[in-house]
DNA sequence: GTCTCAAGTCAACATGGTTGACATGAGGTG
DNA sequence: CACCTCATGTCAACCATGTTGACTTGAGAC
């Protein structure tokens, strides 16, 4: 885990606009780092860190989940998946066991203290999007929400 | 540089909402994906990566910087900084020249190739954000940007 | 000449990825 | 039983991006 010196010298630039929307490519990029600073921080001091959240996150919204598709889901390969998931198994904030019909995959679940730190890791960062969607009231998120809709899909 | 299988798998997974925000967190983490896919395809192709582009990015918005300024800008380490710097300079897309009042330092420079292809990496990004809020018209633009804006702030 | 300070460089390390190759373990089929 | 398939597990090599720490270089200032 590096130190993470975390939020020393990122308070944003102000930088000479060229284009447009080139505040809003700036928003983007501090609106990510803003939002996962806090459960980073968190995520650290248990000796994780945002692949471990990421599995913790999906194993807690379809649990028994496959490993195979964990994988799919990660998009990443079962080699990168590899270390974060034994670390999370050793330190039995996972479990796994062999499907009674499929016998071939192993599902994974969360233990009760998988289940918290998932839960805290997340609810950073549900706070941080909770208060920016008070102060602009529920229209606004609701357009947050449709202008993220459609970068996301913008395949 | 990664072989980047990009996008491969990479359709937004439909995972169970256990929480009111979820499907926010989840809009964050594709948007930042979806407003970077293009350009960062661009800039494999360039042999160059997302630092590259930070790095010009900075520059284009403030000629004649120096090195620690942009230092910490970037936020990271001017170790971290080295090698992607210094590939661009072998590369002609920045110009470094001592200062003439400040002969410490050294001022940082975009060529025209460097400035074309700045602005191509970052035209990518531009494109998606302009599309975005072209669907979602000028209101839902603004508000997007006061979500962010709040997000961002959340120091 | 010496001090300061920006910049440059080198080594060691951590992390999070990638491919490729191969091993293991469980079911299904001939 | 022997063999094939398929999910999983593991090993090695590699790359990129970052970190600290330690040291050098080069220019100005005193």
């Amino acid at each position: 885990m590096p130190k993470m010196s975390q939020a020393a010298g990122l308070h944003r630039a102000s930088l000479k606009k060229l284009h447009d929307l080139d505040a809003a490519l700036e928003l983007m990029y501090y609106g990510w780092r803003g939002m996962t600073l806090e459960a980073d921080d968190y995520l650290t001091k248990q000796g994780l860190s945002r692949p471990h959240h990421r599995i913790l996150y999906v194993v807690a919204r379809q649990p028994d989940i496959a490993i195979g598709s964990l994988i799919e889901t990660l998009g990443i390969s079962k080699q990168a998946l590899n270390r974060p998931l034994n670390l999370l198994l050793e330190r039995k904030l996972l479990t796994s066991k062999r499907s009674s019909e499929q016998h071939r995959s192993k599902l994974l679940r969360l233990t009760a203290t998988g289940q918290r730190i998932e839960q805290t890791a997340s609810d950073h960062e549900r706070k941080v999007m909770r208060d920016a969607f008070d102060r602009v009231g529920t229209r606004g998120a609701v357009a947050w929400m449709a202008v993220m809709e459609a970068i996301a899909d913008n395949n």
